[in-house]
DNA sequence: TAAACATTTAGATAATTATCTAAATATCTA
DNA sequence: TAGATATTTAGATAATTATCTAAATGTTTA
C-alpha cells in the first residue's frame, strides 16, 4: 500500500494512469504524451509496476502497459474506510 | 490535488489522518502516537494543512487538528474516476 | 509579570527521488 | 546475421524531503 501511495504522488504517474484508464498503451505511446525522455517515462512505469497499479506484458518490440484495477480498488479502499467510519456512530 | 496525493505518500501523515478519523486532537495528543519528536510531527502537519487534509483550530495553549473530509472525499473521487471511466463502453 | 506548557519555526544534514545521457538488451525484418 | 526499432538499465547530478536540535512564539496560571 505504501508503494502505491509513493507511486501516486507523483503527477506525470497519475497522469500515465489516467492514460491507460482509458485503453492498453505501450511504453512508447505513453511516452509520446509527456515532454520527458523514455529513460525517465521507464522509470516511472517502473514505479507503477513496483506498486502494481500498472501490468506490463511484452508484444513483440513493444511493451504493453494496462491498468491494474485491482490495486487501483485497494487504494480506494483506503479512503473509502476514512470516509465511512464515523457513520457508524449514531 | 497534487499536494494532497504528495501529503498522502507519506505513512506518518496517512496513520496521523487514520488517527483524525475516529477524533479531533491535539498536536501533542498525536505526537503522542509515533516515535518521532514533535517537530518532526508538526512538519508533517504543516505538510497536512498546506494539503487541506486537515484543519487547525487554537485551543488555548493546544492546537486541535481535525480532518477534512470534503478533501479526502475529493482525492477519492480522483480513484472514482479511474475505475468508473470504462463502465459506459458497453 | 515570571515560569511553565504546547507548539511551531529555523537551520542543518542525510536520504530519497526525478531527470538526464550513454549504453545495454530484446525483438523484428531484410 | 546485420541493421533498425523499442525499451530498459546504469551511472551521474540536482532537487526534494524527513528528521533532528535549538530557539522562538503563543497561552495559561501562580
Amino acid at each position: 500500500m505504501n508503494e502505491s501511495f509513493k507511486a501516486l504522488s507523483d503527477p506525470t504517474r497519475r497522469a500515465i494512469i489516467k492514460l491507460l484508464r482509458d485503453k492498453d498503451r505501450t511504453a512508447g505511446e505513453i511516452a509520446e504524451h509527456f515532454q520527458m525522455t523514455k529513460p525517465s517515462i521507464s522509470h516511472h512505469l517502473n514505479a507503477l509496476k513496483a506498486a502494481k497499479l500498472i501490468l506490463d506484458e511484452r508484444q513483440g518490440q513493444n511493451i504493453m502497459y494496462s491498468l491494474n484495477t485491482t490495486v487501483v480498488q485497494e487504494v480506494m479502499g483506503w479512503f473509502m474506510d476514512i470516509i465511512k467510519k464515523g457513520e457508524d456512530e449514531t
